[in-house]
DNA sequence: GAAGATTGAGCACTCAATCTTG
DNA sequence: CAAGATTGAGTGCTCAATCTTC
């Protein structure tokens, strides 16, 4: 196979090689930095940072799962392990009045409200350092633009009967 | 917690969170797509179309361990998997002359050349349906200078004795 | 019967230890 | 003993099947 033999032009290759390499490094660093300096997974902190965004009885599993971007079946199994780390607890609706029985609700634990809060802005520090403080604001506003553009467009795919 | 105690301004947030929620629905669209009008799982695609672009003698397993960025572990195992597939080869250099008799390269058969003949365009074609076609010349532009300035920033890190 | 959640089985990755060669 | 590759042990994800509730 030649190289020349693609379909794309070599713009778009670099545009789109460039962002798969850049997202796994930075994305490598970061993890490695949480699991060593907070001593905390970076799946962890996806739940933990979304629940102490969450309205207060939590988010159900199903919501959580999405936000997170995992399977149900991953996240049962992970906030299982946050249990048992102290960090979440579940809610059955067995004491909430009327509400349906079926969904169960992941909240905070204190020791989790006090990680999350301590380990936040460590990581959003590093997020700034590795990614954000190398970007005008030009840019911010370029890649935003394009990322929210091509979200829309497959999410408008999921739903072919329109 | 509240929402605004927050190390980053609203944009950087749009940035980073967009381009994660991006690659990551694209990524599985890509990956659902191959897996199953081609069969072929996405990391076996990655592995066929760098081994493609070698040069004669195939890459050794550290370097393409590098380039489909795997752990060394991990691609001795993914390799084992594609060789009982029949898709590529191990050659110690045995026969090879003077040479480092350490190295194991690995190089396509011909199946796995036909294969990633006959499936890159397809994938190259779902990139552009999914992720190219969205973005302007500008924002192309703009976006592979953005991860070549992060990629460069990174890799000099790596180094600290500069 | 459909929906929310969990469980079972299987797969593929990682780090650390080992084997071989330089 | 350093470097390339593989093996062992363990982790954590997925899909499909199951259980409970609507």
């Amino acid at each position: 196979m030649q190289p020349s033999e693609t379909l794309w032009s070599a713009a778009e290759k670099d545009t789109w090689l460039g962002l798969i390499r850049m997202m796994s490094q930075v994305n490598r660093r970061l993890s490695a930095d949480m699991e060593q300096q907070d001593g905390l997974p970076i799946a962890w902190y996806d739940v933990l940072v979304h629940l102490a965004l969450a309205p207060e009885a939590g988010w159900s599993m199903q919501d959580l799962a999405a936000q997170v971007m995992m399977s149900g079946s991953g996240l049962t199994r992970l906030v299982d392990r946050m249990i048992d780390a102290g960090l979440v607890q579940r809610q059955r609706a067995d004491e909430r009045q009327a509400e349906d029985r079926r969904v169960v609700r992941v909240v905070l634990t204190e020791a989790g409200r006090t990680l999350i809060e301590r380990v936040r802005p460590l990581h959003q520090q590093r997020v700034r350092h590795y990614f954000l403080q190398h970007l005008s604001e030009t840019e911010l506003g370029c890649i935003t633009g394009a990322c929210e553009r091509v979200l829309s467009k497959l999410s408008q795919e999921d739903m072919p009967h329109v």
